[in-house]
DNA sequence: TTTAGTACACTTTTT
DNA sequence: GTGTACTAAA
């Protein structure tokens, strides 16, 4: 424990009581947890008597294994256990959820968002609601907030400010979602944190079990808690109702317990799903004597990225002030570079170019490229490939999220309960056998008549004979076929065995084998790694309902692979990571912050605080880029800057753009036009105009003047290129963003003398070979050359990362 | 009943 | 640009 500072081992030696930590970005908070559980552990606590609670299983596996390590010389006789919120609920349930009054049974299944979704169609339709006004995405989110704020759906038709027609459509949406959901034995990702929280309610033993149990209980990313979470979290650690707690001695009830929370106001971020960072402003006051310790020290980047953070969260008012220090072993470090792309291909180019630059240079070095949409992802993943560079992406559609995988997943979910609706409807007729529109609907109406589920419905019509022949002998065989399965999962043979015959049996395989397309190949290889997955987690130990529920909460942010060289991920999936280089691309308006956030300062403040996520992410280089127009839907538009540009002190930034650049404008007025554009540009102008909206009125105009200036510029670049004797390699073209957006070619200038390549020089590239010095721009390192190399055309490079020789 | 083709709506962020 | 949902034809 010798290498820990004096804050994190007050932290980490503090094992009674309630503990609040507030720790900034990068203060090594994830070490302080696993110390503290390793010196509980020592301290001679029990290992199965704490509780760790994560933000993903990746963090609780990671967190795992560092602490196995910690211990493996000493006997384990069992290991804390280590978590997240919604694996915890699962865990829970399916021991107790039969001792409580509901009709669930600990069979029940798990539906994920797209389970849900379809089941909201499915009574949007039943109901008539298939008008375009009322979409199956918002009303189903509309649902999870009522939910999550422990609503009815009367008391949420009662509580809406107006009852508008949409609020009593939701309400009776609402309600029969609530209604079908409990008759198919299910629950949502919200009803695994409720019904839990209802459980330990309800069951006294249930609550004094786990109460006991974990005497010592830690959440991480306490920020991004929710009220439920909260009231969890609550129960177990103080194993009384609110009504009870009151009557409690809370010092006799710390003795040899602990609650330690973990947490940044800065870093919350998942508002929208519901966590409430007034929950940690209001810890103290919910549980008497809380020691608070708080962690500045940041050991993670260098000064100049953490000023660039510090300046950007400044501007938050919903916040306790706080300011990261850097290390002096990290020292300044390197200027952020900022770097302004003609278009989305330029910005994916120049991206593509750095990391290969850094990797050039150091081999074991790690990028992440870090975006406020998945949809961004694309562009970058294409400039890499064409680089030949291996990449690593993170969210997008998983492993789990494809059609086959889910396809055989639901086979199993059905195999282990009958009632799954959305299971049953999803394969029923995959693959094909003739079991049509015509059929479900009958089976359908028949399953409402008698409320049943499908599959008792499946049975009456075959009893009854209310179908006709032909779809009759389909339902039997499909019926045979889950029967087989069941029989298999009774008779408790291996979880990969039954995975294969689910595979094979069904008759699934065989279908994508006839097809012969490139397509079916690759569902095929993917349904063999869902094969090699059972495997694995059968060596593992784990049952068939252990590796279905694993499949139903992997988070997309699981995939991150710890050693992958470039990942490619959206700001939230970066949480609680580090890369010694972070490219911050897109940084557009309306883009980031998103357009959806501009209405409200509260969103508004949360867009900043992922913007400060983002750039905590990095520990030594740090680029920053943005493009002038962007393809949406279809469409190229023009892309405004990002008012978060305006707030990173421009003395921290280098500009890296090859001509002449948004940042190089408002940094050099020349004119009095100039001036007063580029201060509205800095967020300048008066109070009065910035409040109602920041960018509006003369300012956009004048934006849109800059806008005008740079077209105009590259036209002129591009007629000189036409006549330039080497073309630019045609099928990248101006995409390339190497050209994009250059100034007329520059005549090396006396100054340039001194620097290691001249126009004209003759130079050898490790990859291109042999090539001229066309152009050079700035001096010493960081000079930016453009060098024309036969065969692949006009490259550029900035000096001091460039592997170019003298040839 | 299935399939192929076309129209269209869509994207914040995720356990 | 993409995935889904609906329509028309086999």
């Amino acid at each position: 424990m010798e290498n820990l500072n004096h804050e994190q081992r007050e932290a980490v030696e503090t094992v009674e009581g309630p503990l609040l930590i507030l720790a900034g970005a990068g203060s090594g908070k994830t070490r302080v947890i696993i110390y503290r559980i390793v010196h509980l552990i020592e301290t001679g606590v029990r290992p199965d008597r704490i509780l760790a609670v994560t933000f993903t299983n990746k963090a609780a596996q990671e967190m795992k294994e560092r602490i196995h390590k910690m211990l493996g010389h000493q006997r384990q006789i069992a290991a804390p256990l280590i978590s997240t919120f919604h694996s915890l609920c699962v865990r829970i349930l399916r021991r107790d959820v039969e001792k409580m009054q509901s009709a669930y049974t600990r069979d029940f299944t798990i539906y994920d968002t797209d389970d849900q979704t379809r089941l909201v169609r499915t009574i949007m339709k039943d109901l008539g609601f298939d008008d375009k006004s009322l979409s199956a995405r918002l009303a189903l989110s509309v649902i999870s907030g009522a939910k999550n704020r422990g609503q009815s759906p009367t008391s949420y038709a009662n509580q809406a400010d107006y009852a508008s027609e949409k609020t009593e459509k939701i309400a009776q949406i609402y309600r029969q979602y609530e209604q079908r959901i409990a008759q198919a034995n299910a629950m949502d990702f919200d009803d695994l944190l409720i019904k839990t929280v209802e459980l330990l309610r309800q069951v006294p033993d249930v609550r004094a079990h786990y109460h006991e149990r974990f005497a010592h209980l830690m959440v991480d990313e306490f920020q991004d808690t929710n009220a439920i979470q909260y009231e969890l979290t609550r129960l177990i650690a103080v194993g009384a109702t609110k009504i009870e707690q009151a009557k409690i001695n809370e010092e006799e009830l710390w003795k040899g317990r602990s609650l330690c929370v973990v947490g940044d106001l800065d870093q919350s971020i998942y508002a929208f799903r519901g966590s409430d960072f007034n929950i940690i402003l209001n810890f103290e006051k919910d549980f008497q004597g809380t020691k608070l310790i708080k962690l500045e020290q940041n050991y993670r980047s260098t000064q100049t990225i953490l000023e660039a953070a510090n300046k950007i969260i400044e501007r938050n008012t919903q916040r306790l002030p706080k300011t990261l220090y850097a290390t002096d072993a990290l020292g300044q470090g390197e200027a952020i570079r900022y770097y302004q792309s003609y278009d989305g291909d330029g910005e994916a180019s120049f991206v593509g170019e750095k990391i290969q630059e850094h990797l050039r240079r150091d081999p074991h070095t790690r990028c992440a490229v870090l975006y406020r949409t998945n949809a961004q992802s694309r562009l970058f993943e294409e400039s890499l490939r064409r680089r030949g560079l291996a990449y690593n992406i993170v969210g997008g559609f998983s492993f789990y999220e494809r059609a086959e995988i889910k396809d055989l997943i639901a086979y199993l979910k059905l195999a282990m309960n009958p009632h799954d609706d959305m299971a049953l409807s999803r394969i029923i007729n995959a693959p094909p056998r003739g079991i049509g529109k015509a059929t479900l609907d009958i089976l359908h109406t028949q399953q409402q008549d008698l409320g049943v589920s499908m599959w008792e419905a499946i049975g009456v019509a075959i009893a009854n004979k209310t179908i006709n022949t032909r779809a009759m002998l389909a339902l039997d065989g499909f019926r045979r076929v889950m029967s087989a399965i069941r029989e298999r999962v009774n008779a408790d043979e291996a979880l990969s065995e039954i995975v294969k015959a689910v595979a094979a049996d069904t008759g699934y395989v065989s279908a994508l084998q006839e097809e012969k397309t490139e397509e079916a190949e690759g569902r095929l290889y993917n349904i063999e790694e869902l094969v090699s997955a059972a495997v694995e987690a059968e060596n593992q130990g784990e049952t068939l309902r252990d590796f279905i529920d694993h499949a139903a909460l992997v988070a997309d942010t699981d995939q991150y692979k710890e050693d992958a060289r470039v990942t490619l991920m959206s700001i939230h999936a970066a949480k609680g990571l580090e890369f010694p280089v972070v490219f911050m691309v897109g940084l557009e308006e309306n883009l980031f912050p998103h357009s959806r956030a501009a209405s409200s300062e509260k969103d508004l403040e949360e867009e900043r605080r992922l913007c400060y996520v983002a750039i905590t992410r990095a520990q030594k280089y740090l680029y920053i880029t943005h493009a002038m127009r962007r393809r949406t839907w279809g469409e190229e538009l023009a892309a405004e800057p990002s008012r978060f540009l305006n707030e990173i002190p421009m003395t921290l930034m280098q500009d890296v753009s090859l001509g002449p650049s948004w940042l190089k404008f408002a940094a050099r007025p020349e004119t009095k036009h100039n001036r007063e554009a580029a201060a509205a540009l800095r967020g300048e102008a008066p109070p009065a105009v910035k409040k109602t909206s920041n960018f509006s009125g003369k300012t956009y105009n004048s934006v849109d003047s800059v806008n005008d200036f740079f077209k105009r510029r590259i036209q002129e670049a591009e007629a000189r290129e036409a006549g330039t004797p080497k073309p630019v390699d045609a099928a990248k073209g101006r995409a390339g963003g190497a050209s994009a957006g250059s100034p007329p070619p520059r005549v090396a200038s006396a100054s340039d003398s001194g620097a290691k390549f001249k126009v004209g020089a003759r130079v050898r590239h490790a990859k291109y070979g042999q090539g001229m010095v066309l152009k050079v721009e700035g001096v010493g390192d960081e000079a930016k050359l453009t060098v024309s190399f036969p065969g692949y055309g006009q490259k550029k490079f900035v000096a001091k990362f460039a592997a170019l020789e003298k040839a």
